[in-house]
DNA sequence: TTGATATATGAGTATTTGGTCATATATTCA
DNA sequence: TGAATATATGACCAAATACTCATATATCAA
């Protein structure tokens, strides 16, 4: 029994409207497990931050360590590195080590490809 | 004078500690200025929600109504409906009426173009 | 017009989250 | 070793947000 027929039968009467079974079972067969889902929304959700954001344009053209990143961005160095810890633990930004400096960089060439997509999305669109 | 200069003009001393000041200004050539970026994020934000990216990946595969959305995800009619709103009012999708059911679809290929690098980035990611 | 259906929307609430501040860790140099 | 530098991290707070519930709007059918 998949969800859709376990919450029905959670529950005394089923009134979930279903217009178009066919469609839902189309969407139904291809879609992700959530698990995966999960981790691609995330994903997304690391670039869907103005600060983050910036971080990655920035990185696109240059490597950068903590504090130049926190003084282009004209926030301080802590705040910059919480960005950073949640864009390396999500596999978007990676670092090497020099003494002291750690030098960030976009973690591989699909995270720039997400962010060109986006530019272009951006440009050529019809949004407002 | 600059964002940079502007805020060490306003501190009584500059504390702001730069280590490649010409790295900063490399990225700072190629910036996209802030509102622009600022809509971008919001772009990428829209994606970075399970619920939404849900629904997305379901209109990837066909046209979609609200109620069938809903009962696809298993979440409410209206919840549904108010992500729905959000995305339309962020050009990710665009919907068509007929009669009284509105079908939702992607807005322009930009967007199914955006899914499927991130679905990439997830499957060869040396992602955790 | 009246009732039914499909969707939209406003208010309220609980959770998430991006920042600050204080503190901890790691590396270099004297 | 101890001081200085560069970054990381934990606790906390204010703003954003995803959902629920109640209500409004829009279309169709009788």
């Amino acid at each position: 029994m998949d969800d859709f027929a376990q919450r029905c039968a959670n529950e005394d009467i089923c009134n979930v409207r279903v217009i178009h079974a066919d469609k839902i079972e189309q969407a139904r067969r291809r879609a992700i497990p959530d698990e995966r889902l999960e981790r691609l929304a995330l994903t997304y959700r690391m670039l869907g931050d103005p600060t983050r954001l910036k971080i990655l344009m920035a990185l696109r053209e240059v490597e950068m360590c903590v504090c130049d990143l926190a003084a282009f961005l004209g926030i301080s160095e802590s705040a910059a590195s919480h960005q950073l810890r949640r864009l390396r633990e999500t596999a978007i930004v990676k670092n090497r080590r020099e003494g002291q400096v750690l030098y960030y960089t976009l973690n591989d060439a699909h995270v720039a490809t997400l962010l060109d997509v986006g530019i272009d999305h951006m440009h050529e669109g019809t949004a407002r």
